[in-house]
RNA sequence: GCGGGUGUAGCUUAGUGGUAAAGCUCCAGCCUUCCAAGCUGGCUAUGAGGGUUCGAUUCCCUUCACCCGCUCCA
């Protein structure tokens, strides 16, 4: 129960605390820490049986609104999208070819003066070439010799930028390091041995370990698309443009797992890989950003939490034209934002790496036109399975100091762990035996749970807070009438219902918002 | 990884160098009632490890987890 709802200021919504939302979740069995009995193990977290519910509805939306089906196109058909199940584990060259092992693993050097963080190629060391000390480091860019003047004149002062030789900092001899002032320190030998910062976990395969059978855990679902996109064009009758999709665990070793689920270091991908020709790409880029934001409004999350951000170029990473995120404020992220999505142009980048490391033709051959031949571009709408179960439970939960636990959660009735209890009034006149039966028949098609115990208020009350958008009551009159009470979440209204009718009546109120 | 904070039952809190307290939840029973009603009974806790001590939940050390800030974030 919360102890903690905030005093209302009129006209001012109540503010959640993500505290609150977190004990919920342990509470009703959303979400636990895992290895919770052991102390718990940072970055994890287990899905109780309400999560595993509330993740697979979304997680099946997805599927639903990306495989089984996919937007109507441009030319008015419906395009064309396959599954994909990849290995977690594949070949360690597969993540040298993406740049994982690479660009995850840069070595990092801390600055004990200042606390400040630095990655190693993005310092340069400055070297007097008279030999005298101290060294000056500053951070690498077009600046870098104004910054490097300021230094002079601070440490150095009458000698000029050119009387100075740039080394990269990773050049630099461990043993030289403590000659080095970091770039905000007062004086020298703060900067740390440069550590290897790995984001890719590392496992071996087979029994023995050695460097011989090193493999990675996948940092993302998105490269076993692209290996398997040859697999898949040779063997599934598809034509550019189509699209390859996968849902799945990655794992990445996170500096630092924060914020409940938000950064963990296994989490849960939905991706989707767009393949077109170069020519289309701005085209399909602009629909598949559209198909997403209306994906996000149809599970819920919509309002003035949710932003649609288009990239500036200076945010761009190396391989992608254009980039547009969908964001949702989260209570530890307000009044900024949290990315849900990406949508990234990501050109014919990985397949060209790809085809560089494998030696195998990526090229696609036009049906129509054999002299046209090119790699497909992609254009990648990749979510977060996890952090979109987080945006739906933090916009779900409703702060409502009139109900017995201070709040209920206004699930959209398609993610609701739970579609409907069936609770008898009471436990005799045969109420129970009439509900039971109305379980056992709905039960066929939804997730509903049957509630006998306890009085009625109690049994709402119970249901509100985990989201059940709808009740339905039997009592005294349903042995005559054969109609039961439906008992709305939202609004707490009640209206009669046929027995006989209940099933439509809750497929219709399925699609929408309660 | 750095700095600060926090760890007592499922939740919210109390308390003490000497038998760990309560409310709510939960479970069982009574009651049979449309919004956590009432009565009776019950389960459950000092994050982990070490030290000091006759005795530690309390003091000390280490560690783990969580929160905030920094850092990081393909």
């Amino acid at each position: 129960m919360s102890q903690s709802a905030p005093a209302t200021i009129p006209n001012t919504p109540p503010v959640k605390d993500m505290k609150d939302i977190v004990a919920l979740c342990k509470r009703r069995g959303f979400i636990f820490q895992a290895s919770d009995i052991y102390g718990g193990i940072n970055g994890f977290w287990d899905y109780g049986p309400l999560g595993t519910e509330l993740k697979n509805n979304i997680r099946d939306l997805w599927w639903n609104a990306m495989v089984k089906c996919p937007p109507i196109g441009p030319d008015g058909n419906p395009v064309r999208i396959v599954g994909l199940d990849s290995a977690i584990i594949q070949n360690p060259e597969v993540w040298v070819a993406s740049g994982h092992v690479g660009g995850f693993a840069d070595p990092m050097t801390d600055c004990r003066e200042t606390k400040k963080r630095y990655r190693a190629d993005h310092l340069v060391v400055f070297i007097a070439k008279d030999g005298s000390l101290p060294w000056l480091a500053v951070q690498a860019g077009d600046d870098q010799l104004d910054l490097l003047a300021a230094r002079i004149k601070k440490f150095a002062k009458g000698k000029a930028v050119t009387d100075y030789d740039a080394t990269p900092f990773d050049k630099i001899a461990l043993a030289d390091i403590p000659n080095i002032v970091a770039p905000e320190a007062s004086k020298a030998a703060s900067l740390t041995e440069p550590k290897a910062f790995n984001l890719l976990f590392e496992t071996h395969t087979g029994p023995i370990q050695s460097d011989d059978n090193k493999a990675y855990l996948r940092g993302e679902t998105a490269q076993g698309i692209f290996i398997n996109y040859k697999n898949i064009i040779d063997s599934s009758r598809v034509r550019v443009p189509f699209g390859i999709a996968q849902i799945g665990k990655a794992f990445r070793n996170e500096v630092n797992p924060r914020n409940f689920i938000f950064r963990s270091r296994e989490f849960e991908q939905m991706e989707m890989e767009w393949f077109c020709h170069p020519d289309d790409a701005d085209m399909w880029f602009d629909f598949w950003m559209e198909e997403r934001k209306k994906w996000w409004l149809s599970i819920g999350v919509g309002g003035d939490d949710i932003i649609f951000r288009k990239h500036e170029a200076d945010e761009l990473v190396f391989y992608s034209k254009k980039t547009f995120d969908v964001e949702y404020r989260f209570p530890f992220t307000s009044p900024g934002f949290g990315e849900l999505e990406g949508i990234a142009y990501r050109t014919n980048y990985d397949l060209g790496q790809h085809e560089k490391f494998s030696k195998v033709k990526m090229e696609y051959m036009d049906p129509m036109d054999n002299t046209k031949r090119y790699v497909p571009h992609v254009i990648e709408p990749a979510a977060g399975l996890t952090r979109g179960v987080l945006a739906v439970l933090c916009e779900a939960y409703t702060i409502d100091p009139n109900r017995p636990a201070g709040m209920y959660m206004n699930f959209h009735p398609n993610v609701a762990p739970i579609k409907a209890a069936i609770l008898p009034l009471t436990e005799k006149d045969g109420q129970p035996e009439i509900a039971q039966k109305l379980y056992m028949d709905l039960r066929q098609d939804f997730m509903v749970e049957l509630d006998v115990k306890q009085n009625i208020g109690k049994r709402y009350a119970r249901q509100d807070e985990i989201g059940t958008p709808f009740c339905f009551t039997v009592d005294t009159e349903t042995a005559t009438d054969n109609c039961v009470t439906v008992r709305h979440r939202n609004t707490m209204k009640q209206e009669r219902v046929a027995i006989s009718n209940v099933k439509t009546y809750l497929r219709e109120n399925m699609a929408k918002m309660a």
